[in-house]
DNA sequence: AGTTTTTTGAGGTACGCACCTCAAAACCAT
DNA sequence: ATGGTTTTGAGGTGCGTACCTCAAAAAACT
C-alpha cells in the first residue's frame, strides 16, 4: 500500500507533528531532522495524497480566463468549452471564470489585472496583446501570488510554459505547405488576409508562411497583407482592388480566426476559378465552409484542449508542481473534410 | 460556499444518514423521503465532493493495459506513456499497469482476461483485434463488475464511448485526400503496405483511402495491398515484384504502424523518381522520416492522449459518472515537416 | 388495539492530511 | 548547574464523505 505520513514518522523515528513540519516547511526543526525525513520520504517512495491535503486545506482553484470581447466565433466556442471544463473539474475544487475586456485598450487591462483579489483568485489565464503594460501587471500579480498563462495570443517568453498555444510560426508554415503542395506546381499569387497585423500571432504566422513559400515554391508569389479592421466595408473595397489588380490569384491565406467577413465576400465574387483557401480554427462558419469545399484547409488548435491545459498549468503552479509537458503541448492541427 | 451533506441533511428536513443513503443508494428509505432529499440537492445545488468521498472509501483505481507483445515503436512509445500517466495520475489514486499478451492468440486473450481479479483490477483497456472469444471476455468482465474500453485497434460496437482511438475509416481518407492533393493531377499508381489486412484498423483504412481516391483522383489507380507480416524477406520480395511489375508507382501508402520495414527497403531502392509516401503514427523511424523528406506525411492519433483518454474512461466508469466527450474524441492528426 | 416491519435519527469511526496549542525534552551559553 | 532558547512530541480539531450500529419513531399490518 501506499505509505502516509504516519508510516513516515515512524521511519523517520519522528512524530507527525515533525513531519507535517518538514512536509509543508515550516521552521522549527533541526537540519539533520529534516534529512531524516527526507531520507524516510526517498525510502519508502512517500508522496503525498494530493486529495486528502487539499481536502484538509479546504482548499479550491478560482481561475479567471481574461478574454477580450468580440463576435469572434472562435472566442464563443472558447467561453464554451471554459464552462464545459468548470463542470468537468467540478470535481476537483477547481472554479474558472471569464472576464471579458472592455475595450483592447493594455492600459485597461492592466488596471483589470491589478484589480484582481488574490483572496478571490488563483490564477489569470491572460489573453491580450503584447505590450509593457500587460507584462508589467503580470509581474505585480506574481509578485502577489497570483499564477499568470499567456493565453493563445500574447506574451513572448523565454520561459516556455508560461504560454498555453500553438507555435503560430510553425503554423504559418504549415499553412505554407499546404499552399504549395495542394497549387500543383502552377504559378499563381497569394492572397493573405487578417483582421490586422498588429496581432503577434498574425505577424507570426505570415512569417512562417513566407518562408516555406519562398524557399520550396518560388511559382508562388504572396502578395503584402490585407488587413480588414473587421470593417465590411473597408474589406470589400480592398479586397476588390486586390481581385482586380492581380488578375493571377490561386489562393488565399486567411490568418485569423475570424475568416466570416473576407471568405464570404469572395465566395460572393463572380469566380472564374476558385482559388485554394487555407483558413484558422474550426468555427462553425470554417467547418461548413470546409465540408461544402469552399475551404480547402484548415489549421487549428483545440479550444478544449487550450483551456483544460491553462487550468492544469495554473493548478500545477499553485500547488509548486511539475506538469507533463506532453499533455500541455498544443498540437497545430489540420483539418480536411475527411477528418473533420 | 459550496453546500456540503450538512446543507443537504437540513434543507431536506432529515438527517445526515439519511441524505448518505439516499446519496449512495442504499435501501431504507421511503420513496418520498427521496424526493424530499433529491429536491433539496436540486434546489442546492449540491454536487458530491468527489475527493473527499474517496478518501473516506480508501478508494483507489486500478488498471490495466492489456498489449501485444511486438517491437513495434508505435507501442513502445505508448508504453512510455503509460508510464507518464502513471506519475501524473498518482496524486489521484490511479495506477496504471502494462500486461503484454505473449501471442495474439484470441483463447490466450481471453483466458488472460478471465484471470483478471476484480479485487485487484477495475478495469482493463484491451488493445487486441477483434475476436468472438475477447468480446465474450469483456461481457464476462462487465459482469464481474470490472470496466473495459477498446483502446486502439479492437471490437467495433455501437456503444461509442467504449472504444478510445481514431476512426480508422475517416483516418484512411484522410490519407487518400493528402495523396490525391499532393500528386498534382499527374497519373500514377499507388502501393498499399500493411503488416496484415487482417487487422481491423487496416481494413477500414484502406476503404476510406479508396473511397476518396475513387471519387475524386480517377487518374490514380491503387494496387492491391501487399502484406509484409512483418518478415523483411517476403517484404522485400512482394515490393521488389510490385516494383518491377508496376513501373508508374507513383505513391506508397503505410496502412500499419511500424513502416520501417517497407519504408526502408523502398529508400534503398535505386530511385527514379521518389514516390510520394504517406504513412501512419509518429514514431522515432516516421520522424525521422519526415524531417528528412523521404516521408511526405503522417496520419497520426496523440499516444499520450490516448493513454489519458482510456484512464478517463475507465475511472468515469468506475464512479458511474458521464465523461466529457469533447476531450475523449481522439483527433486524426496530420503532420507534416513543419508541424511535427 | 397491539404487533410486526420499515424507516429514520443519533452517534461513532475512518480516510490522509493541515494546522494549532501546550508542555516536555533537548540543546546552548554562561 | 542555571537559565534561556530551540526543537520535538502528544494531542486535538476539522475538511466532506462513507459506512456502521443501535435505538427510536413511524408506518403497515392483523
Amino acid at each position: 500500500m501506499r505509505p502516509t505520513t504516519k508510516d513516515l514518522a515512524q521511519a523517520a523515528g519522528v512524530s507527525l507533528a515533525t513531519v507535517d513540519r518538514v512536509l509543508n516547511d515550516r521552521s522549527g526543526v533541526r537540519k539533520d531532522t529534516v534529512d531524516r525525513v527526507n531520507q524516510a520520504i526517498e525510502k519508502l517512495g512517500f508522496t503525498r495524497n494530493l486529495v486528502a491535503a487539499n481536502l484538509a486545506r479546504g482548499k479550491d482553484y478560482r481561475f479567471v480566463f481574461l478574454l477580450p470581447r468580440t463576435g469572434d466565433q472562435f472566442l464563443e466556442g472558447l467561453i464554451k468549452r471554459i464552462g464545459e471544463a468548470n463542470l468537468a473539474f467540478a470535481a476537483e475544487m477547481v472554479r474558472a471564470e471569464v472576464i471579458h475586456i472592455p475595450e483592447g485598450d493594455p492600459h485597461q487591462i492592466a488596471h483589470l489585472l491589478g484589480k484582481l483579489d488574490a483572496e478571490r483568485v488563483n490564477g489569470v489565464a491572460i489573453m491580450a496583446p503584447e505590450s509593457p503594460q500587460v507584462r508589467d501587471a503580470k509581474a505585480r500579480l506574481a509578485h502577489r501570488g497570483i499564477e499568470t498563462v499567456s493565453f493563445i495570443s500574447g506574451q513572448i517568453t523565454q520561459d516556455h510554459d508560461d504560454f498555453v498555444g500553438i507555435d503560430n510560426h510553425a503554423a504559418g508554415a504549415t499553412a505554407g505547405r499546404l499552399m504549395g503542395r495542394f497549387s500543383e506546381g502552377k504559378p499563381g499569387k497569394i492572397l493573405v488576409i487578417a483582421e490586422t497585423m498588429l496581432a503577434r500571432d498574425s505577424l507570426e504566422r505570415r512569417l512562417g508562411f513566407d518562408e516555406v513559400i519562398n524557399a520550396d515554391y518560388p511559382h508562388l508569389s504572396v502578395l503584402p497583407s490585407l488587413e480588414t479592421y473587421g470593417d465590411a466595408d473597408r474589406a470589400a473595397r480592398i479586397l476588390e482592388a486586390s481581385f482586380s489588380g492581380h488578375p493571377g490569384i490561386s489562393g488565399v491565406y486567411v490568418l485569423s480566426s475570424e475568416s466570416r467577413l473576407a471568405l464570404t465576400l469572395i465566395n460572393a465574387r463572380p469566380k472564374t476559378r476558385q482559388p485554394l483557401i487555407i483558413a484558422h480554427e474550426r468555427t462553425p462558419f470554417n467547418e461548413a465552409g470546409l465540408l461544402s469545399n469552399q475551404i480547402d484547409a484548415l489549421i487549428t488548435q483545440d479550444p478544449g484542449h487550450l483551456v483544460r491545459s491553462a487550468i492544469r498549468i495554473l493548478r500545477a503552479r499553485c500547488d509548486r508542481r511539475d506538469i507533463l509537458a506532453s499533455q500541455e503541448k498544443i498540437r497545430i492541427e489540420i483539418l480536411f473534410k475527411e477528418n473533420i
